[in-house]
DNA sequence: GGATACGGCG
DNA sequence: CGCCGTATCC
């Protein structure tokens, strides 16, 4: 089993103590960060290295996203899909113990779920892109496919299905698209796989309700997807949401999702 | 006796928990801070009353200076000499035990101490307006006049004399006012009083150092001063610079200074 | 270095 | 709400 998991953290270098606590109870053997926010240079790199995580592959740049996948075994970085025109930096790849590791984080789209909206735009641009680039990688190496994708796909992945058909982040043209992704990229859902609907799972809470836990309203938008050669189904442990990581002090807004893999 | 105290805070929102620390630490009757940096309802009330400071008189402005006096005992505000030609927050007064007590935040004046400086300008003219001020006020009530008063006078004030001459806070300039605002004022160095030259002094480090203890680098910047029927000059307890609040956990650049006075 | 302000972003 | 950027102040 490899055991991995995605977080994105809104700046590493501020939640760095938190990230190390985590690794430390958590003990994954992959860690994939997004929103790391910081210049490549930047990167707290001393500092996973002196939790144990001595491997890392990060891709950063000033200010805005950024991510990084950091590993306690070694790690090949290698070319990762083109899935954004903009240069911005929002995927990173990496062989680890033979299976391709692809850290995403997909644009948010901003609060206007129409194409006059340059940023919603720019988003449905990137999911087009990866249907296209995974849909090609069919049939190669074992892939696991984790991050921010910032669409909460399912009925399930958010706490008011109706309430949200028109929000970003889980209109059916955001949907669709994902669904189309992972359905064409030969992917299964992690998540779904162990919880099936109607559970509802969610992976973020934003910070303008400051009492995230009194009504709930989450949304599932942190995945981990596998293809069927290394996805493990079937055994409760090998799944979990670490949801009271919320709760931590000063917290970002996702919390780590972890799953295991066949080796 | 009368337990004073002053401490420019650097904020006293982002600092109200080291506040409380101090106030239970050292116990003054009377805490006098500066650069508050805060609008008066902003000012965090409902800590120093619970700390057992229940009388306080608040003079803030948006975003920066500000100043205050908290209290254990009653406290009715006076009218505070006007030092400020622009409408910053920089003094507050009030009469405490019949003892008028002057919290003064002078001007920093910026890098380059000549007159085309207009923040070194603002500088001096606040200290030549506080000659005038405190000259006429001489044979009136028993008063102390605290805070960051942002010059060190005397050679054994800065870590260096030679180095200093020409850096704002040292300069022939404001120091040659600062004293003859003192002596026309009729007002007692406390610190001096009580630790003659040579011993060097300083109440506050440059954040720009990290390794503020290594070489020492300090100023003498805060100052208590009292007239002479209320200023206690023979007892060793009744003055202390706290100077190892420097090291406390995201610390001001200055630290408190603590005196008793006659009542 | 470490506060503030403001605007952009999510 | 709470990050980032920028500028300004100390």
């Amino acid at each position: 089993m490899l055991k991995i998991a995605t977080w994105n953290i809104n700046s590493v270098r501020l939640r760095i103590g938190m990230v190390c606590r985590f690794l430390a109870e958590a003990k994954p053997d992959v860690l994939c960060l997004q929103e790391i926010k910081c210049r490549d240079g930047e990167f707290p790199a001393k500092a996973f290295k002196e939790a144990g995580y001595k491997h890392m592959h990060v891709v950063g740049q000033k200010g805005w996203h950024g991510v990084a996948i950091v590993s306690r075994v070694k790690l090949e970085p290698v070319e990762a899909p083109a899935i954004c025109p903009k240069k911005e930096a929002r995927i990173a790849a990496a062989l680890i113990e033979g299976i391709e590791v692809h850290n995403l984080y997909v644009p948010a789209g901003a609060d206007v779920p129409e194409l006059t909206n340059p940023k919603f735009a720019h988003k449905l641009n990137v999911l087009d892109r990866m249907k296209t680039l995974y849909k090609k990688r069919k049939g190669g190496t074992p892939t696991v496919l984790v991050g921010d994708l910032n669409v909460a796909p399912g009925e399930f992945d958010v706490w008011s299905h109706k309430q949200l058909l028109n929000v970003v982040s889980h209109t059916p043209g955001e949907t669709d698209r994902l669904n189309a992704v992972r359905d064409l990229g030969g992917f299964v859902d992690l998540a779904r796989a162990h919880k099936p609907d109607p559970e509802k799972l969610f992976t973020w809470w934003s910070y303008r309700s400051p009492d995230w836990t009194k009504n709930n309203r989450g949304r599932r938008l942190d995945h981990i997807w596998a293809t069927s050669d290394i996805a493990v189904t079937s055994q409760a442990a090998a799944f979990h949401i670490h949801v009271p990581v919320r709760s931590w002090e000063r917290p970002s807004d996702h919390v780590p999702v972890v799953a295991g893999l066949k080796l």
